[in-house]
RNA sequence: GGGAGCUUAACUCAGGGGUCAGAGUGCUACCUUCACACGGUAGAAGUCACAGGUUCAAAUCCUGUAGCUCCCA
């Protein structure tokens, strides 16, 4: 026997180990079926997953195990991720609560140390994954730093260099003064900030007066080698080519003309700082200006900035803007907001900065990238985000993919210790190619996302030709978070069609975010998220899938509330306790079991979904028709919703019917034919065992334990629901007259109760009825298959169906649009509260019957709108009309 | 500066031209009925942000306004 309440404790983790065991998510590359992919994001090992994580594998869980039913053969591929910035970072701070410096140790220590954090970190994600339930193929697993995929790496990285796609050079990058490392510009993050913008005076060095520029970074003065005008500028033939005098340091420069100058910006005059400002630099190499570099890498004045060497670079702008207007040359200083970047992983403010880096030039890689989105090889959803790709794609710059960082893949280049030629190679060269010389390797590291760009193919053993990727590439779908669009996506493409020649996944479907209670984004860098696991311990895994899946429409946000997480453990308790009541029913079924003829659809239907009929006499009423066909059309909506990715919608679904539907009106109308015993509540049975077991194939892929559990006890041998194969073909029984007369019958029961709770009829209490049916609509007829039940649910002694029934004096009465209801009361009725209720009925009925009545009575309306409308309009007109007279009958009945 | 999204019941959110506007939670009343009080039955609750427009018909489409959020420069 069951237990009273659902305790998913112990039975998440008795199936997560069966699982394991038996292997049931281990991909075959040798199968027929048709194959299914889904790559994991890989999580960062800095830290352990988010409800965010949660969200996108809980649907990749979805969309995998819902595959694996219908009969694919599903790779979900896992994997971690080194991210380099971030880890180093988290483990150089852990380092120093130890007492000890990342540079004091040396580089291969400090890999150990990464490696022990990766270790952990990667242990606790895996256990959140399993905790998860996530049908993950864990023998494919991955690791970005793995030997395979890091030949990957190297491989690509030496066919794009010989591509001359690749390339090292000065420039100006984006810097990080905190990381000491470049970054790329999708990891400056801009914020508006409140500055101050301050007007300086450089006069001209003939003593012919000055000029006036407006700068928010006064401290980038002293490495100015110019002042800029718009050639626009009325001032500007007049000034060309004079000299001015840069104050603090007594060093001439030259006025010169640029288009880039904004002649309505603050004074029209720019200083020109190439070092310093990427705008700059581009006018300084239009001018072959020599830049003068006087912030050091770590953000300090260097020995260029004379006596201000040393100063941080916010103290400089102090002690400067106080020097300028010691020696006078502080004209005004204004509040300024504005726009500064930072860095996404430190908050650090970038420092524009020239340095020697690889870049990767990324035009060529983009053209074929955005072809692929536009013919729709490549989709989106929703919808929106193709535009955000493709406006990115449009305006792409080269990709700096070098970092000063010693966790990554260090990049596959040698330099000769004598002639000084760089090599890129695969394999770590023994000598210089040209003069024999010996070689070091480059010190930096590549980008983290110049790894995970490869991973649909590089995890499958690219660049082998391998039979994963010959079954398992292009992936089908890619499920991830709208952030690393332009990181991760975006760049996926382009590496699939420049190196596989395909596109590497052909929908890409985009999660919400997942917010705290003060509306922000779930982080690990902001620890402001629950772990998964806590919530899995207090609700149970499937409560916590259920929920975040049904609160998450698709692309939008979601404001996640533990609180929440009831709802899914309500209905993970409805469904443990509809089925412990349908499996404490005694038939000895199996005993019943057989494979013999299928006479009966609802027979036959159950033995295609449990390889076997029950050989008894059972009989099928038409509440088990009634729920088989309801059954049959939930599938049919559910597939169509999980294929169109509307998780939301096909959650709900199954809330609504297994419990509004199966358990509300179904198992209630069947329990007096179980509790009568014997054979003639078999069909019953059948059908309540087979809407369960189908009803449990469905929720499996969303709630994967429970239903695996309640599967165990259901089915016969040791077949479980993971590697069952859903035949939902096979759900045809489908009965729309029968569904719409059900309609009525719950409609006229639940009048019955509503009229006995206005009138304070003890549910022990029966009641006689009378249903009144409109003349000559045949509805007597057709009500009279319902009327055991009607008396079983709605507590009624008598019942009289028929047409032009008299209504008992005295009578609560209620107005239907096929029949009048009455229950007679022999005067307990109050007749006020009565007169009242109906009123306010009646008020509504008559404003809404107006409407109608106007609509119908336009003639633009009948002339123009599609005909089915203006039928359906006139049904309704019709049916409204009926229930209005008989509510007026029954009210002046009353008076 | 450019672009996107959101604003619907007390709360959290569905619905995106055509039958009285939907769910969950909360609330009210009754029910300790032998699957479930993590429950049952019944009920109250909304000028669908605001202003215009298109249409026979607008919560739904268009334009504008306000507030919130995000992306890009």
């Amino acid at each position: 026997m069951l237990e009273k309440v659902y305790n998913p404790s112990e039975v998440d983790k008795k199936w997560s180990s069966v699982w394991a065991q038996r292997r049931s998510f281990t991909a075959d590359a040798d199968s027929d079926a048709p194959a299914f992919t889904i790559i994991l994001p890989p999580p960062n090992i800095t830290g352990s997953l988010t409800v965010g994580h949660a969200l996108g594998t809980t649907i990749q869980d979805i969309l995998c195990r819902w595959k694996r039913m219908k009969g694919f053969n599903v790779l979900w591929l896992p994997g971690t991720d080194h991210a380099g910035i971030a880890t180093q970072k988290v483990v150089e701070r852990a380092l120093e609560r130890k007492g000890l410096k990342r540079r004091e140790i040396g580089r291969e220590r400090f890999l150990e140390e990464c490696w022990n954090w990766k270790e952990a970190y990667h242990n606790r994600i895996v256990e959140q994954l399993e905790r998860l339930g996530a049908s993950l193929d864990w023998t494919r697993e991955v690791f970005t730093l793995d030997p395979g995929v890091s030949q990957a790496v190297r491989e690509v990285f030496v066919r794009l260099y010989d591509k001359g796609l690749i390339y090292k050079g000065k420039y100006i990058v984006n810097w990080c003064p905190s990381c000491l490392t470049a970054i790329s510009d999708e990891e400056v993050e801009f914020k508006e900030t409140n500055g101050k913008l301050y007007y300086i005076a450089y006069p001209f060095a003939d003593g012919s007066g000055e000029l006036v520029v407006g700068t928010t970074r006064p401290e980038t003065m002293l490495g100015d080698v110019a002042v800029a005008l718009s050639p626009e500028d009325e001032r500007a033939p007049e000034l060309e080519g004079k000299e001015l005098i840069l104050p603090l340091t007594g060093r001439t420069i030259p006025v010169i003309l640029d288009e880039a100058v904004d002649p309505s910006f603050g004074t029209g005059c720019l200083k020109v700082t190439p070092a310093h400002d990427a705008t700059d630099f581009e006018i300084g190499n239009r001018h072959k200006l020599e830049p003068i570099v006087v912030i050091d890498k770590e953000g300090r004045m260097n020995e260029a900035a004379g006596r201000f060497a040393g100063l941080e670079r916010y103290e400089a702008r102090k002690s400067i803007v106080e020097a300028l207007e010691e020696e006078g040359y502080l004209r005004k200083v204004e509040d300024y907001d504005h726009s500064v970047g930072h860095h996404d992983r430190c908050g650090t403010v970038i420092e524009p900065y020239i340095s020697e880096q690889w870049f990767l030039h990324m035009e060529p890689l983009a053209r074929p990238a955005i072809d692929v989105v536009e013919k729709g090889e490549v989709s989106f959803f929703p919808e929106r985000w193709k535009n955000i790709y493709l406006s990115w794609m449009e305006n792409i710059r080269d990709w700096c993919i070098s970092r000063q960082l010693w966790w990554g893949h260090r990049i596959p280049v040698w330099y000769c210790n004598r002639c000084g030629e760089a090599i890129a190679s695969v394999k770590e060269p023994e000598k210089c190619p040209k003069c024999g010389g010996g070689l070091k390797q480059d010190d930096d590291v590549l980008d983290t996302w110049f790894s995970s760009w490869l991973w649909t193919f590089s995890p499958m053993g690219w660049p082998n030709k391998t039979r994963d990727l010959e079954k398992f590439h292009p992936t089908d779908v890619l499920v991830t978070g709208g952030d690393i669009i332009f990181f991760w996506v975006a760049r996926m493409v382009m590496a699939s069609l420049e190196f596989m020649h395909e596109i590497p996944f052909s929908r890409v479907y985009i999660t919400g975010i997942v917010r705290d209670a003060q509306g922000r984004k779930m982080s690990k860098s902001l620890g402001n998220s629950p772990d998964p696991i806590d919530i899995i311990e207090r609700y149970g895994a499937d409560a916590f899938r259920y929920t975040i899946v049904m609160l998450s429409p698709p692309g939008q946000d979601m404001i996640f509330d533990e609180k929440k997480v009831e709802v899914g453990r309500h209905f993970a308790n409805k469904i443990w306790n509809a089925s412990r009541f349908i499996l404490a029913q005694d038939y000895d079924l199996d005993a019943l079991l057989s494979t013999s003829e299928d006479v009966d659809p609802i027979s036959s239907l159950y033995a295609s979904v449990f390889n076997g009929i029950p050989d008894g006499e059972e009989s099928f009423g038409w509440e088990d028709r009634w729920i088989v066909s309801r059954l049959s059309r939930v599938i049919r909506e559910f597939d169509e919703n999980i294929e169109g990715f509307r998780f939301d919608v096909a959650a709900k679904l199954l809330y609504e019917f297994f419990w509004h539907e199966f358990c509300d009106w179904y198992l209630e109308l069947i329990k007096p034919e179980l509790n009568g015993g014997g054979d003639c509540g078999l069909g019953s049975l059948i059908t309540a065992r087979l809407v369960l077991g189908a009803s449990l194939a469905m929720l499996h892929p969303v709630m994967p334990f429970i239903t695996e559990e309640i599967w165990s006890m259901l089915a016969e041998g040791d077949r479980i629901l993971a590697e069952f194969r859903l035949p939902i073909e096979s759900f045809t029984l489908i009965d729309d007259s029968l569904e719409a007369d059900v309609e009525i019958f719950k409609t006229i029961v639940s009048t019955i109760r509503n009229l006995r709770q206005n009138f304070r009829i003890p549910p022990s209490v029966e009641v006689d009825t009378i249903i009144n049916c409109g003349e000559g609509t045949g509805l007597a007829s057709r009500i009279e298959p319902f009327s055991d039940k009607i008396r079983y649910l709605a507590r009624v002694s008598d019942l009289k169906i028929g047409e032009g029934l008299a209504k008992p004096a005295g009578s609560a009465a209620a107005g239907l649009s096929f029949a009048e209801l009455y229950i007679p009361l022999k005067g307990v009725v109050d007749i006020e509260v009565e007169r009242k209720r109906l009123q306010k009925e009646l008020a509504k009925l008559e404003t809404d019957c107006a409407k109608i009545e106007k609509r119908l009575k336009s003639e633009d309306f009948i002339r123009k709108a599609p005909s089915h409308v203006v039928e359906s309009e006139k049904a309704r007109y019709a049916e409204m009309s009926d229930r209005l007279y008989r509510l007026k009958t029954i009210l002046e009945d009353i008076s």
